[in-house]
RNA sequence: UCCUCGGUAGCUCAACGGUAGAGCAUUCGGCUGUUAACCGAAGGGUUGUAGGUUCGAAUCCUACCCGGGGAGCCA
């Protein structure tokens, strides 16, 4: 909302404190203001400050600054209080004192309540004692809310179980913690975005409808499609996006995705985003330099742009800044030996479990990739091992930290009589795949892929226990409110 | 779906067969440098629901509801 408008009439002198709607504040307007004037006027709002953002304050020490935002909490003595303004940006500690501002001002700050909204104007100062290192002085303030006392803001600044919580979702995120995570969050998915988009690829999204599975039909969420046909939402944009390689060379998509996999782990979600690349004459090789430019880049990215959030969130830097490439590489025999030998009873031709993928990465401080997989495990439009046939060109990179498999990608089938077969072998009715067939009757080449997880990655970036913190709202087997 | 843990004040928890209690939040009072401020006082409860055992149930038993953690599956 844009406050300053250099053309409108300014009142003659400062307004200590101002309500705007004395309904919901319950406090008395000033004398002489009319309510009504200011959302047309809009400027006897503030006085003259500039607007400022938190997060900007130290560019203007020294000044007086306009600040809108809530109350993060407040401490008081009798003459002097200290509300903690947060403006989505950050937080500073304001300073009122009584002595120096009129009585009403004083009153009317000290008395606020929880996640009241306001407007400080006041001067910036820097002060070692201030969180931050600097402070704003209070001239004056517009209250423009006051929560009321009779119903006050539920989440306090001390302990809450996660049920309330999740129940609260919708103010939880006003928390230092959450606003950091979903920081954290943009700053993923933008640096996802610059990594893909540097390198020549092409944004494709693919359809959140689709017909029929790409992988199996039980994990899929079925929709009633205007009353005639049955739709599912997409698992994966895979196969889509094998076509649009076929036009643009190098593409990706990147949206929601739904699983109706009843899992109730810490890993797990039915909505979650998914950042899946596609290239055109491509080998697993290929995949896997992808794969891991992309994790090193994004990590980057997170320790160059984000450190004040990883702070705090208490995340221990160290642990990410030795995600440096090459990442160890390990086939899936090596891997089942090599989980043997740590005590596993994993057997050949089983897939891996979180305690596995824990237990293969607790020696590694960067992730790891594991390819050729027994096809048996792998979808059925995974290219064969051309030394051996019962392996598939997949590849999967699970994180260190127990934070698990965060991608899983390989190299296609380009041959058109071998995914007719493996297409037989899986039951699959051929028919309904006759135009994914038609990528491989139409220049067919070799290509291939990977999907990476958003939410597991952000988790890992935050240190966060449950993925549930890394989404805005989190959608999971038994929680879909708010 | 299975295994496992839990549901007591607005919130976090205690009481574990014998009068339901504390901290925080809220209200009132005090405090000019507080850092989840502190000090004093007050209000606040059909112990998830329904049955059962018992002289007596928040506590023991049964069923159901709701949620947490995990397994399988996956990103």
């Amino acid at each position: 909302m844009e406050k300053s408008d250099a053309n409108a009439p300014r009142t003659a002198a400062p307004v200590p404190v101002v309500v705007r709607d004395q309904r919901v504040a319950g406090l008395p307007a000033t004398a002489g203001i009319d309510p009504a004037n200011f959302q047309e006027s809009g400027v006897l709002l503030t006085m003259s400050a500039p607007r400022v953002r938190i997060s900007d304050i130290a560019h203007h020490d020294g000044q007086t600054v306009s600040i809108a935002g809530w109350l993060y909490n407040i401490r008081r003595s009798g003459k002097i209080c200290f509300p903690l303004l947060r403006d989505g940006s950050g937080i500073i500690q304001c300073v009122a004192v009584k002595a120096n501002l009129p009585e009403e001002l004083f009153e009317a700050l000290k008395d606020l309540t929880q996640e009241s909204s306001l407007i400080v104007t006041g001067k910036v100062r820097a002060e070692a004692r201030a969180q931050g290192g600097f402070e704003l002085d209070v001239e004056s303030a517009e209250i423009i809310q006051r929560v009321s006392e009779a119903d006050p803001y539920p989440i306090t600044p001390k302990d809450h179980g996660i049920d309330f919580l999740m129940d609260h979702r919708h103010l939880w995120l006003r928390s230092k913690r959450q606003a950091a995570i979903l920081r954290i969050r943009h700053e993923v998915i933008k640096s996802i975005r610059d990594y893909f988009d540097n390198q020549g690829f092409t944004l494709v999204d693919t359809p959140i409808f689709t017909p029929a599975a790409c992988e199996g039909t039980t994990t899929l969420f079925e929709v009633n499609y205007f009353d005639e046909e049955k739709l599912y939402l997409t698992q994966s944009g895979q196969l889509y996006n094998e076509a649009n390689a076929m036009a643009l060379g190098k593409v990706y998509c990147f949206g929601p995705t739904f699983r109706a996999e009843k899992s109730k782990t810490r890993r797990h979600l039915t909505e979650f985003w998914m950042v899946e690349p596609e290239m055109a004459y491509a080998d697993l090789e290929d995949v896997k330099a992808l794969a891991e430019g992309l994790v090193v880049y994004c990590v980057g990215r997170v320790l160059e742009n984000r450190k004040a959030e990883l702070e705090v969130l208490e995340r221990d830097v160290k642990k990410l800044e030795s995600v440096t490439a090459p990442f160890p590489r390990m086939s899936y025999d090596d891997a089942v030996k090599v989980l043997q030998g740590k005590g596993s009873d994993i057997t050949w031709g089983g897939d891996f479990g979180n305690t596995d993928e824990t237990l293969l990465t607790q020696d590694s401080d960067r992730p790891i990739l594991v390819d050729r997989y027994p096809s048996e495990i792998k979808a059925f439009y995974f290219q064969p091992d051309a030394e051996n046939d019962k392996l598939a060109l997949g590849v999967d990179v699970i994180a260190p930290e127990g934070y698990g498999e965060i991608i899983g990608g390989g190299q296609r089938i380009h041959d058109p009589e071998l995914l007719l077969r493996r297409l037989k072998e899986h039951d699959l009715p051929p028919e309904a795949f006759n135009w994914y067939m038609d990528l491989r009757k139409y220049g067919t080449v070799p290509h291939g892929g990977f999907g990476m997880g958003v939410e597991r990655f952000v988790a890992w970036m935050c240190g966060t226990e449950h993925i549930r913190e890394c989404i805005a709202y989190p959608r999971m087997l038994y929680r879909t409110r708010p």
